[in-house]
DNA sequence: TGCTTAATGTTCATGTTTGAACTATTATGT
DNA sequence: ACATAATAGTTCAAACATGAACATTAAGCA
């Protein structure tokens, strides 16, 4: 009954691992002030952006890429499509699936809003070398894959 | 008017900050899973982890060092308080605020959970060596001191 | 002292996220 | 072909986060 365990501040991943927390977090924070003067949220963002990557995608694809619930996307999606940033359309072969699709104003609104996220991005990772950026890309892509078998 | 700009993907520092987003985001849904047995969610156990480290702090005191406003915390902490994790306790020489303490309880919740959050990282970072690991640690580090300036 | 300003915590209205139950459509297996 | 499974999307209620307005208390300063 050891319950006063190793504590985990003691523990340099535990540490690192709160740091890759926090400016995740702060990062987050801050893209959703920039992105405020276009009236965007980041999670706004993030569909534009993966539809203008993706066209045509499913609302279930959308959902997977995004790791969140279809009916997110149900509750985020009209806002979109009543600016006229996107249009969803129901494919003739399956008729349970709407195919998504940036409109030209989606499509350049994407673009001011990219603007601004890549500014707040390259100075966050202005810090590290181009070595050290791959570096953390790749053990991060590796975390992503063994969580996801989990 | 060059709308089409060079795309972010292109650019590598774009490319990994979305994975550090994306190992974020499926850790943090990861741990709310592994977590749900205790009957506790992430944010939970950040509170409860920073009133271990930092005892007898304010509620104000909370809030910076989460991230997250004032009022988020005055929603948390009476569930909390409930179950009998924690004590708010009115300060003698400043009646304004609240000392946080946790109780005996809640330090032994406190010590199940970080068992389940020291396991998933251990799993998580357990692809790095320790000089990468510390390395990425020291950039993120970097990373939310540049964006609180901001 | 008294007046103004700042800080702590709460309340409340709003918007977001989630998961379970539901409808409609397609795939599968006998 | 027909019954059963699985899939796409929606609805709804509950949980959660957020920011502005507020009450109380403390600090600064004339």
């Amino acid at each position: 009954m050891n319950i006063k365990q190793e504590l985990p501040w003691d523990n340099p991943r535990f540490r690192n691992w709160v740091a890759v927390a926090r400016a995740c977090h702060v990062l987050e924070r801050t893209l959703a002030v920039k992105l405020a003067p276009l009236d965007l949220k980041p999670a706004q963002l993030d569909v534009l952006m993966n539809l203008y990557r993706h066209p045509g995608m499913s609302q279930h694809d959308l959902a997977r890429k995004l790791l969140v619930g279809r009916s997110n996307i149900t509750m985020l999606l009209p806002q979109l499509e009543a600016r006229g940033l996107l249009r969803r359309e129901s494919d003739e072969k399956d008729k349970r699936v709407l195919r998504l699709n940036l409109t030209e104003a989606g499509e350049a609104l994407l673009m001011k809003a990219l603007k601004v996220h890549m500014a707040l991005i390259e100075k966050a990772m202005s810090q590290s070398t181009p070595e050290q950026c791959d570096m953390i890309g790749e053990q991060m892509r590796k975390i992503a894959d063994v969580l996801k078998e989990a």
